[in-house]
DNA sequence: CCTTGACTTCGAGTGCGCTCGAAGTCGTAC
DNA sequence: GTACGACTTCGAGCGCACTCGAAGTCAAGG
């Protein structure tokens, strides 16, 4: 069981290069992450110093990217794949941050609704002074999107 | 109609910290936006070159702070106000920009639905894992999504 | 043996969107 | 008159998340 040519080898083991093919995340960006400690297993080595991406390693890249694109910073991916390399024993703290992160995306959602609301809002306002023949005033102004916008 | 008190005394006129209070937005950042040139219209100013933002930068503020908010750069917004400010003759340019952060948009909110998913699949993963006493293997790694990852 | 190319590390550079600070100007209150 | 506070301009600074480049190593192919 050469450690080496078993790394080598497997499959179920990709350079970094696929990895970045395969995550869609570039390679520097690949290894920014792993000097910026977010993840989560240290990730292996060929002989030739060659980093070896396992299928794990490709998951938690994606998982991240995911925590990523809904607005965690660095910082707190971090912090979370700290607290799951520590082991056991911290999983309610692990769920909490989920949690916490999941609540602040559904906001987002809600959020982002609203805003889709108004720019079709503001959408219909330029059709219908478009269309038809009617190229008198622009009170483009006032987009007074569907619900109220101040607190 | 002197114009100075119209405008000091006019309501509807609002300083910079009041369009500060209203928007959300800092003081800071009204004066970079319209440094940046993305004010549709020229924000008045009082005798004493204060500035007073009337209804419609507020509403025009409101409206941009929704195309931030997702995602629109800076540039882009630029380029929108300045066709706005450019008057009648671009509309239906205009109303392409929009249309195509409209799509946009939507994309990013079909994402964010699917990076939910797999966050809450995620955390019914750790959940089940907690709440009985079963704290043995932790097999975290493969949080695999509702849906396939890889394109 | 020598080239090629895919990798390695590490520090520096980039772009974006603010955010701040210094120095100055007003207008009102005391 | 002078102190105060809210504003003004302008350039510089900052934090974040990459992104790049230089210089080196290694394995395989010709």
């Amino acid at each position: 069981m050469n450690a080496v040519t078993a790394i080598e080898t497997d499959p179920g083991d990709y350079s970094i290069a696929d990895a970045a093919a395969i995550t869609g995340v570039s390679v520097h960006t690949l290894r920014y992450y792993e000097r910026a400690g977010l993840m989560r297993d240290r990730v292996r080595r060929a002989a030739s110093s060659h980093r070896r991406y396992r299928d794990v390693d490709i998951y938690w890249v994606q998982f991240i990217t995911r925590l990523r694109s809904t607005g965690m910073s660095i910082r707190q991916i971090h912090k979370y794949a700290e607290m799951a390399r520590s082991g056991e024993g911290n999983e309610a703290e692990r769920l909490e941050l989920l949690e916490q992160h999941r609540e602040r995306v559904e906001a987002q959602l809600r959020d982002i609704e609203g805003h889709l609301a108004a720019i079709n809002f503001k959408i219909d306002l330029y059709r219908s002074r478009i269309p038809e023949d009617s190229p008198q005033q622009h009170s483009d102004h006032s987009a007074a999107p569907p619900e109220r916008m101040n607190p």
